[in-house]
DNA sequence: TTAATCCTTATAGTTAACTCTAGGTCAAGT
DNA sequence: ACTTGACCTAGAGTTAACTATAAGGATTAA
């Protein structure tokens, strides 16, 4: 079967190999098999698992408790509900997250236009005398 | 006018005080008015932009760079190209992290679904003979 | 007036997530 | 044989963003 080393691996995934030993080093990688020297050997299951990985990150999600999820697939069926809520409470929280950055998102294209009108007037002076709240500070 | 204390600001916008002492100490605060004691009277505008400062925090933007903004407001009309490019670079970078966050949803989606299978069979043995990339490992 | 409850500064400590260094091993190429 | 470059570990250093402590000053309520 075809192994991948440390190097091509963080290629792969737009990591540092110092990134993917740290992760190693927090117990995220109790798969990554070694050679008799010591030298990992990442299988493309691997990958693909640094990628669920990745995807918990991109949620937020410390360290620490990816690491229990791992932890929680080496247990087996036992931990499958645990496993289960864990991806629905991540599902709830992602799409928090999207609502809140849908907020965001209208207070920002508010200022875009805001800026956009002083910068064509030359002067934010033209914001000044606006007193029926469709300016926000400053 | 009325004012408010750093304590009533910290609750209304959700924030320690501890956490508002040290924006101000970056430099996030340069129009927070004081006593001649020195203690921080907060004027209604100054709220407001506290909360476009937490606006462009929840863009994922880091203070420093908030701090330039800032700087930005001080200095005037000349500075209204900076702050309207700035907004616009905000405009795109919140764009691009919601088209993220939604790629990674597909991902959690369907690690919901395949855990829920799974729970229902009792065992992940179910989707073990599942060649057909319709599952993602783990 | 005295106690409580704010406020102040300066400075130290914490946490997460890297990021790097030093010193060493190992396999391939010249 | 030797050099190059990628790998290894242990452990130190960095950065951002808080978070807390110590020591003290001001304001209010009994």
């Amino acid at each position: 079967m075809k192994t991948f080393s440390i190097g091509e691996v963080a290629k792969e995934l737009n990591l540092t190999v110092y990134t993917l030993r740290y992760y190693d080093k927090e117990g995220l990688m109790p798969f990554v098999e070694r050679t008799a020297s010591g030298t990992r050997l990442f299988k493309k299951s691997d990958i693909d698992a640094l990628r669920v990985i990745e995807c918990l990150k991109s949620t937020g999600m410390p360290i620490k408790e990816i690491k229990n999820f791992i932890d929680w697939c080496s247990d087996g069926d036992a931990t499958l509900k645990q496993r289960y809520d864990m991806f629905m409470e991540r599902k709830a929280n992602v799409e928090a997250q999207i609502e809140e950055l849908k907020k965001t998102m209208e207070l920002i294209e508010h200022k875009c236009s805001y800026y956009k009108t002083a910068l064509e007037a030359g002067t934010e002076e033209i914001h000044k005398n606006n007193k029926i709240g469709t300016s926000i500070t400053p």
